[in-house]
DNA sequence: CTTGGCACTCTAAAGTTTTGAGTGCTAATA
DNA sequence: TATTAGCACTCAAAACTTTAGAGTGCCAAG
């Protein structure tokens, strides 16, 4: 495979997945020899073909069918002979509206997997960020009935959390109004780690001989820490599975319902995510490129977003491995950089 | 059709739903010979089959096939001789845990739809309940960069909303405080529809002479309360489509893809989830008694929940005609309930 | 009223033929 | 030496045929 291709050959194999990829039939000689703007004969076609399968780019389904491209084959051709077409304004300028920075990270997430999916009719899939940074922007508390309380959190400038808590005995508004505004005075602009961490030194320190308010201060905030740090969400999202059904005119069931399952095993695939998220740019996973079962024929795009300079998470698609690669890739690219732009405001 | 069914043709009948609903092949003579404990020949029960066709009840696909039942036939069992299995100790706890109430709206809605699409196999619907009521129980301002405010607010005890206003100049925190102190003071316990009216007539009276707080209070509630409103989210959520792949062993695709279509017509499942919110109980749609297309051998189960004591949505499952009905008619049921008690914490 | 029996029907499965797209090779050509 | 026309060959897919058997309707006997 060292051996380089040569010229006509490249074109050739070009064509054909070119070929592929908009009829999903296998591609004969005679049909390249129209197609081609490059006056050459079938036969010599079958020639170059011929030395095209040897290397292992495309291989014939069976004996009287055209050629197809295997992994190795699409692989080439995404690495260096696709020509990724540039956005359309009019979808550049949906994706822009559609991932309003306005709007908390839950929603842009979900709104990004689900665009990338409708846009290019594959699985859009998404893993929650990384909350690599947890700022304390502001903390209320409020009654609620039973010894329960309802912990507002701002994370972020505006990340808004909220949670009910279960306390071990039942507070008044006005404690709790104490509560929230000493913590806001004193650890607003702190990571909740921080936070967490001094809440709990506090709490081993002076166990008597502390006033009431740092009293309640201690025993709501602690909880609402502990809680916030274990609902630290971790998981990917996936929108769109139905376009798949609508794919693969040929594919049976059996193959479909398999790739269905992949999105069951949430581990192989959240593995596979996150070994991209450190890649700059986007990845195109191949066939078994991507390692993992149930996978054959499709391919997965991914790219990595930002939030602050740093990597958080990645958005991707997947699908049959016979996609318009050159609409996919930028339309991934593109919708990641705008997610890492809206979530940076 | 008035003339009513014989016991034996009935327990036929029976039989052979079950039959159908459990291997989902036509049922023959022999084989409702063979199964029933009723010890008839098979030629008897072709006599009567052949009554119960004339009825409209059941139809044989071909000639040489069993009997399949019709949606009469369906809709006669469902009505008059099925049978429901109480849930099953484990499932209801499962239930129970999985519709945790101290869960905002949103989340429990969904949870409540994925849980019934999970265990019935089918597709899960929901609508998003109708505020009913929304009383304003605290609400609070953040400044945000760029004359933008974020909103908090929370409504009917538990329910927190958020969202990022872009208001005419910027506000300092103070403000924004005193604005907030002012509404919680003054509007705490309110139906926001109220408060929105209040503010309007604010506004009107008094142009002039209004001191600063009131000033800030009406600019930025003003903004709040109308997108508050406006963002009235009105709609469902469907979950599981792809339970509908894994159905219909023999089912082509273009069923499926028509299926599927569905969902995407908005309106008229709307329409006819919207109808079943005053139903009391569950109700069973059969084929095209739903009133639309693309739902031939379907079949649609609703229950509506409540809140509060009013019924303000409908939970529902999707899927072929041909499901188990003695066991998704009581899932559908005891989760609607248990979503309402949720609601209603 | 029920039943065994039989002729009849018609699908689904298995088997057969036909078709045509596509190949590889060879010998002629430039 | 590279290209091409031509031809024999292969094989999947489509069309068609055959077979098997599940199921029916109806009749005549119990």
């Amino acid at each position: 495979m060292p051996e380089p291709l040569n010229e006509r050959a490249a074109l050739l194999l070009k064509k054909l997945v070119y070929s592929y990829i908009s009829d999903g039939q296998p591609v004969g000689s005679k049909k390249l020899a129209e197609d081609a703007d490059l006056n050459i004969s079938s036969a010599t076609i079958r020639n170059v073909m011929s030395g095209l399968e040897k290397k292992g780019l495309i291989v014939a389904p069976h004996t009287s069918a055209g050629r197809i491209p295997t992994e190795q084959g699409y692989r080439l051709f995404v690495d260096s002979m696709l020509e990724v077409e540039p956005l359309s304004r009019s979808l550049l300028s949906r994706l822009k509206q559609e991932l309003d920075p306005d709007q908390n990270v839950d929603v842009l997430i979900n709104h990004a997997s689900q665009i990338v999916s409708e846009v290019t009719h594959m699985a859009g899939i998404i893993t929650v960020p990384k909350a690599s940074q947890a700022t304390l922007r502001h903390i209320e508390f409020l009654p609620l009935s039973d010894q329960r309380v309802l912990a507002i959190l701002v994370i972020n400038e505006r990340e808004v959390q909220n949670r009910v808590l279960h306390m071990q005995r039942s507070y008044k508004t006005e404690e709790l109004q104490e509560a929230s505004t000493f913590l806001n005075q004193n650890y607003m602009g702190m990571d909740i780690y921080e936070v967490r961490e001094q809440l709990l030194h506090a709490m081993q320190r002076a166990r008597e001989d502390i006033d009431a308010t740092m009293r309640t201060v201690i025993e709501v905030a602690g909880v609402t820490f502990a809680e916030s740090l274990q609902a630290n969400h971790e998981g990917y999202r996936v929108q769109g599975e139905t376009n798949l059904v609508r794919y693969g005119e040929n594919t049976d069931r059996e193959h479909l319902t398999q790739l269905l399952e992949v999105f069951d095993h949430k581990r192989e695939l959240l593995g596979l995510l996150d070994r991209c998220i450190q890649a700059e740019g986007v990845k195109v996973f191949i066939g078994n490129e991507a390692g993992f079962k149930g996978l054959g024929d499709c391919s997965v795009v991914t790219a990595p977003y930002m939030f602050q300079g740093e990597p958080v998470g990645v958005l991707g698609v997947i699908g049959p491995a016979r996609i318009n690669y050159s609409m996919v890739i930028p339309v991934v690219d593109v919708t990641a950089k705008l997610l890492g732009e809206a979530l940076d405001k």
